[in-house]
Parts: C-alpha cells; structure tokens; sequence
DNA sequence: GTAAAATCTGACATCAGTGTCAGGTTCAAG
DNA sequence: CTTGAACCTGACACTGATGTCAGATTTTAC
C-alpha cells in the first residue's frame, strides 16, 4: 500500500510516516517512480511505534529496540545488548511510576467531575 | 518556607515554581523584601501539579481545575462550570486510553527485557 | 494526451515546560 | 559593615514530534 492508505488506516499523518523512516523506525519499498510502498505488517509496526511515542520514549530508543522485539514469524531479531536492556529496565521502572501518577490524576478528575455532576 | 527548600522538598527545579506561580497554580506571599515565602501545603499542592503535569494537562486546563477540587479543610471552592466538566471528562478519557498504551508498551518492553536475560 | 489526485523532498513553524545566564537585590551570619 | 548565599526579574535556547507550505514529480483515470 502506498503512504495515503498507510496514514487513513494507522491513523498517522503521511509527514509523522516519512519521520519515521527517517529515524530508522519503518521501512519501505520505493516504485520506480520513488514513491513508498509499504507491507501489509507496516499497519501493526505504526501503530506500535505509536504506542511507544505515547509511553515517552524517543525515535532512538525505539530504533534500537524494535529489532530486538520477538518476531511472531520467526524474522532473524537481534540481541539486545546489555546497555540497552539497562536502558529499556529503565524506561520500565519510567512507565510503572508514570502510570501510577495517571491513576491519581484520573482519580482527581474523576473527583472533580462527580462533584460537579452530584452538584447539579 | 522559601523558594530553594520549596525546591528542595519536591524535586521541582525554582524555575519552575516561579513558572507556577506566574500560570497561577501556585501562590506566595512576598516577604518585606520580595522573596516569594510558601505555605507548608505548598509542598502537597506543587506535587499534584506536577503529576497533573505528567498526566498531560496544560497549565491553563490545570488553573481552571485546582480551584474546584474538593478541600480537605474545607476551604471555599469553586464550582466547574459545565464546559470545564466536558474537557476533564475528555481528558480522563484520554487518560485511559493513555494507561492502556503504556501497558501495552510496558509489556514488549518487558518482553524484549526478558528475552535478553533467558539468552544470556 | 491531459487533467486531477497522490506523492516526493526540503524547509520553516509550533508547542509548552524547563534550563540557563545576566545583572541586580535581599537575607542571614560574622 | 561586610561577605556570601539565596533570591529577584527578564530574556533567550532547547527539545522533538508534528503541522504546514512550496514547488516538482509520479500515478491514475478519463
């Protein structure tokens, strides 16, 4: 598929799908003509590259752990060196006390909206 | 208490209490001279900023909801007007989508983590 | 062949919280 | 009074993913 369908089915703007395959995070075959084509699994790898944006962690530390990710199909993966599984443990301790600071915040909100909403 | 052990305390740099002050999440009474001097409360309110902050909530969306939390000691609090309702609502929403995706990271992370130990 | 839609590269702008520096003032201790 | 630490305001820089625009090229439909 090429970058349009790529971005109308992922959800992603075609100008964040070039960014990543500048920063090593996607590939793409081009047509003769230079124009992108894209894998059906490129759909799955967006929306994972997504979700890892979301959880805060940069366009390098994405490009070095992607290869290192289990392939369901059995893709030659490589093998995390030990400084980036110090880093990735790091992110982890990172998300576990990020995600405990969304829950109080979710809790303050909730709070704030079911008084207002009692208030009526 | 001042600035630097306000600071101090809670691990957020001054410049950034200053920027509080001035998006008007923080307030301070002014010693003779000037110096910003910080009530004991200060400590628990600049943490919640900050974890409403981490939450990824705008300064502006976080001045129009401090004022509506419930107070432990009673304090006179506003009331949320119904479009502050709709945008928290927006916001937890988001927020649980966001906590979704972070677990969702958080496992390859801790995947990719794994598989590096078991081949060691 | 021609027109319209899609894509290309490259460059510049944006956001919002934070870092940092300069030059001046205030505070606390000797 | 003096000295050094702490604080003040104001200004500028940064980050990094994304938006946006311009001008050129490719693809697709008729």
């Amino acid at each position: 598929m090429r970058i349009g369908e790529l971005a109308r089915r992922t959800g992603v703007s075609e100008r964040s799908l070039r960014y990543y395959e500048q920063q090593g995070l996607l590939v793409s075959d081009r047509s003769p003509g230079g124009q992108r084509e894209y894998a059906e699994r490129a759909v799955d790898r967006v929306i994972l590259i997504q979700e890892l944006f979301a959880a805060g962690l940069h366009s390098k530390k994405i490009a070095e752990l992607l290869p290192c990710m289990r392939d369901p199909d059995g893709g030659p993966n490589e093998r995390a060196t030990p400084q980036l599984v110090t880093d990735l443990t790091a992110e982890r301790d990172r998300i576990d006390r990020l995600i405990a600071d969304l829950s109080t915040s979710r809790a303050v909100l909730d709070d704030v909206i079911t008084t207002a909403a009692r208030e009526l």
